[in-house]
DNA sequence: CTGAAAGCGCTTACAG
DNA sequence: CTGAAAGCGCTTACAG
């Protein structure tokens, strides 16, 4: 019961024996006496001796570690994207340095380099920043990176994003289908790759369908209670109002339910993004579903096969799809209310 | 542009001077002088020069990281917490490992384990395990630890919990008080401690209330959809049915409404955890909420407390209060149904 | 089968 | 104002 923490050399000195002896034993090297093996063993167990993996690793030239640059760590689509990382890493005995960029470019790469900084062996980020030359140095001094859910900017590099135009266009279509010609578009910010391309795929569905393409039914802002309580009323109000809304993602569309919910006729709607309860909602709520621990697993492997080999094949991006769940919200014909 | 990372060695060695002058141009030490303090910075830049800070931290006994344990990262009470945790450390320039134990104690304590290898300076763990002596000599060794949600087994340590009993018994007080003497209650599994101490509450709430505990209204178990939707066929069937719920957490009160969804007429409903869109649902549904952000929040800053002071004082219990939602579920008398 | 030396990339304690 | 030496706790490369 020594207070700080014993060292091989601790080891060795009770042992009797070198330090390397005390490596080879704590690291099963075999060609090491039984005899002795048993000493170093019996000394480990009085010291309670615990090897310090930082110290092995710095000799390494490695961590062992990886860092996840996510959004929000409590948002649902960052955990669940987290979770399936931590899986992946897991079977590599790699450890997860996890943090925020709270969408903020600054924050965004202070903590990037902040992981860097302790020589994580390379990093996945959901990129939030208007840049990612600061990260050059980074990769060329062989810290591979892989983005998820948007691209990099002014870099190359590994990526995994989802079809995001496909699968907007996919909600609109399915809306289209039930008969709407006036959809409403509520998307985030339009400095979100995601927002952007949504608002692409909404804007080739209505042409493909011969509808026009009308701003005064489109709102891309960032989703507070606020800016969604007004653009549901500037799109739900006026002379020609939408009859159908496509929510550009989970957090649009729940504060879309929020005002719906005080409303008297409910429009047709679909999200993209599926969320817990869409399913438990009257009428249950249609989404054009990703897969965040999809999207974790595969930027997770493609980190892990840079790390363990291809360090500099071109980079590379992978998209997944998406899928649409019908639940009731988006089959509703127009003009039918949602019934409480 | 070299392919390895540039050392202090490479610094000093391109600015021709000693290594502790790079070491002190690097940490702002001042007394050095103009010139060679550009003459460094030259050398910094043109080799794009970073301190590794894991070197700087193994020399200084420390990692300025700390572990966090969670049941699962994807679990919005886990994300929300590991979200506060993230936000205290940064405050003290420490990063956050996290990972998920998927409540199992042997998974617990290789992850906890692992953390200790790499020596963070300190320990949050939301438990899973039947005992914690495994980290006796962590925290002897100085690796201090905070439990959250629950309470260590077999050791001392500070833990922050929230007031179960209390809340339950808020809970069920709330639906005795609205006219119910059926009350059921849906907790976890009953090796899970909040499960138990909920249970608790309940049975108290009944006991002040002079109604009798009737084990044929309760169910403890894993809340998997099966397990659920037998229970509530159970509680809700039979001669003399419960007329209200009482759910024991977050993913209970989830499957009891998706149980719910396809039944005629409603019981009352109060679920213990608040969770995004119980305001939406209609009725809304009526909690006793827990702040999973608080309890991460007071659990990092009773962890960096101790790391920068007090590492010897007693192990100290903080219980955090819960707080009665009502939005309708809770509210309704017997046998009126809940609508759609 | 065993160990002394050098090194991973830094800082600390000393000496000038 | 400056730097050589020793050290953080391990492993690597060598030598016996």
């Amino acid at each position: 019961m020594m207070s700080a923490r014993p060292t091989m050399k601790d080891v060795a000195a009770l042992a009797g024996v070198g330090l390397k002896t005390v490596s080879r034993v704590v690291n099963g090297e075999g060609s090491v006496s039984p005899d002795t093996t048993e000493r170093v063993n019996a000394a480990i167990a009085k010291l309670g001796f615990r090897r310090n993996e930082g110290a092995r690793l710095l000799r390494q030239g490695r961590t062992a570690s990886i860092g996840l640059v996510l959004e929000d760590v409590a948002d649902p689509f960052s955990s669940a994207l987290t979770r399936a990382v931590e899986d992946i890493a897991r079977q590599h005995d790699s450890l997860v340095f996890a943090g925020s960029s709270a969408e903020d470019g600054v924050r965004e790469r202070e903590l990037t380099l902040a992981f860097c900084a302790r020589r994580v062996d390379g990093l996945i980020i959901v990129p939030a920043g208007a840049t990612h030359r600061y990260l050059v140095p980074e990769i060329t001094a062989g810290t591979p990176a892989v983005f998820v859910d948007r691209p990099p900017v002014d870099i190359d590099a590994d990526t995994v994003l989802v079809d995001n135009e496909g699968g907007a266009r996919m909600a609109v279509d399915h809306l289209i289908a039930h008969g709407h010609r006036r959809i409403g578009f509520l998307g985030d910010a339009p400095t979100i790759f995601t927002a952007t391309a949504r608002l692409a795929g909404y804007r080739a569905s209505l042409e493909a369908a011969g509808l026009p393409y009308d701003e005064s039914l489109t709102s891309l802002a960032p989703p507070t209670a606020e800016a969604i309580r007004h653009a549901v009323e500037r799109v739900l109000g006026g002379p020609d109002p939408a009859t159908a809304l496509f929510c550009g993602n989970n957090r649009v569309t729940v504060e879309v339910l929020r005002v719906l919910a005080g409303r008297p006729n409910q429009p047709a709607l679909v999200g993209f993004d599926d969320f817990e309860l869409a399913d438990v909602l009257r009428p249950g709520i249609t989404v054009v579903a990703q897969d965040p621990a999809e999207m974790g697993r595969t930027a997770a492997e493609m980190l892990f096969a840079r790390l363990s080999g291809d360090r500099q094949g071109r980079a590379k991006t992978v998209r997944l799809p998406t899928r649409l769940i019908p639940r009731g919200s988006g089959e509703m014909p127009i003009a039918t209310g949602i019934g409480t």
